[in-house]
DNA sequence: ATAACCATGTAAATGGTTACATGATTAG
DNA sequence: CTAATCATGTAACCATTTACATGGTTAT
């Protein structure tokens, strides 16, 4: 999904400037599922400008740069719907964090440690930042969206710290099967829902 | 992290050709946190045969081209174990189905009915699948991810089979904070674990 | 006083994917 | 007989991040 689809549906809710919006992707909601910097940001509005799917404002500011507010325009809504009748691609992630526990016995203990809390850590701040917040006058797409938020962070904490002692304490290099069933543990390729949809979009 | 050492960390398993690797990445347990294509992984292989972190052997074979299988050399464990030492970066999620799913009142019934069903049977397979390994044999880092992959692809299924109804079912149009809110609920940038892993690393 | 925030924008560098090029073999 | 699998490799292309450029304001 490209970053013009993005800035749309962020135009969507309310008008915003290119400062705004990326915060919104650096801190706000859509943080959790997708990222946008200025780089890609400015350069995307400016797109959407020359295409008339949104229009802009310039506040003047005192002592500041001047703020350009967009809004998105009657085509540029009909742009975002007809973009949302598309399938979306699977999920994609990437766990750099995952990618070491898996290693975890070519890593000294106190390091282990030390990434197996801190990783704990982010499930439990952000755990308990989504529990805090108020739901009423949501969205039921918003509301759908932060419970899935919650579940994640909540499940994935409970998992890691029902583990923690067991895993940091096991003995090292009992590992035989790994290579074998590294082999053995293929998803049979034609039934994989993911093959399915990434075909689906060709 | 880079390719180089995705592939360092796949041939610590064991030997392996490049096909092979990749087919790790698309199909096998690394896909679920980690992605590499062919064009990302032979030129990884040139580079780190090249910097002789692996050898290769060459295994002719009868009218297919010759296999390369690559061997993890005494220096490139060693480059390995260094590259675990750091810190890894906060995880990355990409989800283009979540970010439809928060628009749910720009797209039709029809339509929104058929993401969210293809999205409960992604998560319907890979839980299924993973309940129905084998445990026996697998390394403590192993059975780790395993463990944490079984408890996400469960409980996100558990969610949305939960909320399905209630979410189809529910009246359009009534979000009428989500704007407000949007703007409201940035986490504190200073106290986010992910802000602090982000600067730790640079 | 020093860091962070507000605010925009561009250019270079990065790091990948996709498509191309090639071709025999095996399974349905 | 057709599709998929095995098997390697390169080049063009793509999107995005990072760093640069600029500078007043506000909070610590």
């Amino acid at each position: 999904m490209d970053v013009k689809t993005l800035c749309l549906g962020v135009l969507s809710l309310g008008d915003a400037s290119g400062y705004e919006i990326r915060k919104m992707f650096e801190e706000g909601p859509f943080a959790h599922f997708h990222r946008a910097s200025y780089g890609s940001i400015y350069p995307a509005l400016s797109k959407l400008l020359d295409e008339e799917l949104v229009s802009c404002t310039v506040e003047t500011q005192d002592g500041r740069p001047d703020k350009k507010v967009y809004s998105l325009t009657k085509a540029g809504l009909d742009q975002f719907r007809t973009s949302m009748t598309k399938t979306p691609d699977p999920d994609q992630v990437r766990s750099e964090t995952m990618f070491m526990l898996f290693f975890a016995d070519h890593i000294d203990d106190a390091h282990l440690q030390d990434i197996y809390d801190t990783y704990t850590e982010q499930f439990r701040f952000y755990s308990e930042m989504l529990a805090g917040l108020d739901d009423t006058g949501l969205s039921r797409g918003r509301l759908l969206v932060r419970g899935f938020g919650r579940a994640y962070y909540a499940g994935m904490l409970k998992y890691l710290e029902e583990h923690r002692d067991a895993f940091l304490s096991a003995e090292k290099g009992t590992g035989w099967r790994d290579l074998e069933s590294l082999r053995d543990c293929f998803d049979t390729a034609d039934d994989s829902p993911l093959e399915k949809q990434v075909r689906g979009t060709k």
